[in-house]
DNA sequence: TCTCATATGTTTGTCGTACAAACTGATGGT
DNA sequence: ACCATCAGTTTGTACGACAAACATATGAGA
């Protein structure tokens, strides 16, 4: 997609219409925690808050509405609570989506993407050591910004956008264990490596790994892929 | 989530909000064609049409932007394209998602969903042998509903739902071939038979070639799942 | 005192209007 | 034929209004 010869990023959306704010504020303060599952959104209380109009407030909580993150119960909108069972899902969701991912990457990246690719790892390896979380989340967007490219799949980077916003509640846990971001370095450079490798099978079970890893991490399950998974003779 | 012993249909949402019949009306329009791809939604002109005020319009347009079907672009709101690039994604991320699911349903359903499921699969079939399209699409979604209710994995369900909103045009066109449905039922009657077995595998093999052949009718392409994809040793 | 019904307040859903800013297209001068 | 200005259209945002659904408090009666 970035077709320009240069290293220039593009410029960045200054005049974003302020209902996308509004989107975005609350979308952060319900990753965050700052708006807790469960807990009710009334809206002249939010439009108090953000000092916006009911109308732009309403047309944001649409959005998040349609994205999952509220949901609209008999009670009126509650940030949507994710149990135990929806989160396992979602990880194995992951699995099977990065898995494609993977194996198209390293089917159709070009030398540009994996240029992009690698230019990504190593700033994700550095925001891991820094231990930033919030850093560490934005750099694993970009991650998957580059790898969803190369494949040229920008259904899969959707999908797994959707359902990041529903677990980074979840990440912040997994994230914080020092342990883990050790150990998600590596496996993060051997995921590379076997991409550079244009080797899709590993670069997928290496995935894989990565997510059952983080799940176990965020969730304290077990197995999120059981054999079956690997079961194709 | 069905507990019901008896086998009453849950009651129809009689008193939906007017902004959901405004979403599901636009929805429909666009899947139908009746919004052809690329086309310009003006507000005003909406509002005449659907007689319904701006604001109410508004807020169902930020669920269909939400929901990807249609995208703001420089020339303000229209109904969304799907590139073939696109459409091949969304057939090959179908396949992954169905995959797994039938794995967990292999796995996890109990007997009144292997129930429940033939009785879909059953007016499924009569469906296709009907060749009602729009039944073939309600009776398949209730499919999915049974699956993935089966495989207790809702986000599964709205994922593939989400995806179909977006290729329910091209469905309209692979499913008007009449060869397709008869090997369809073929295949969809495998598929339930290797369920009951529990044979997730096989049932995963079988949902992926039903999904090769459906992108094939609808997008004249060769192959959407390469081989790559059965490469696990 | 406990219970129920009524009054009161709160929240949502919908509408109409308004207006600034961005955009579009037409008019007209050179 | 080209450009500049002007008027119309479209969007983004705000406000105020009101009915209906819902919640809460209040008070009457058992």
């Amino acid at each position: 997609m970035n077709k320009s010869v240069h290293g220039l990023a593009p410029v960045r959306q200054e005049a974003a219409p302020l209902r996308r704010k509004i989107t975005s504020a609350l979308r952060r303060a319900i990753e965050t925690g700052a708006l807790a599952p469960g807990s009710r959104l009334v809206e002249k209380d939010l439009c108090a808050d953000l000092d916006v109009s009911r109308t732009s407030l309403r047309e944001s909580l649409r959005e998040l509405e349609a994205e999952g993150l509220v949901t609209n119960g008999s009670k009126g909108l509650v940030v949507t609570a994710i149990s135990p069972r929806e989160a396992r899902n979602i990880y194995a969701v992951r699995g099977v989506l990065e898995g494609l991912l993977m194996e198209q990457f390293a089917r159709e990246a070009d030398d540009a993407a994996m240029a992009r690719l690698d230019a990504a790892v190593t700033e994700l390896a550095a925001a891991y050591e820094a231990g930033e979380i919030e850093r560490i989340i934005a750099s694993k967007a970009d991650f998957y910004e580059v790898l969803c490219t190369g494949a040229d799949n920008m259904i899969v980077l959707e999908l797994l956008s959707r359902l990041n916003t529903r677990i980074n509640r979840l990440r912040f846990a997994s994230l914080s264990q020092p342990l883990r971001a050790k150990a998600s370095i590596a496996e993060i450079f051997a995921l590379a490596a076997a991409l550079r490798r244009r080797d899709g099978a590993e670069a997928r079970r290496i995935a894989l790994a990565h997510i059952d890893a983080a799940a176990c991490a965020a969730l304290g399950a077990v197995q999120i892929h059981p054999p079956a998974e690997e079961a194709t003779p």
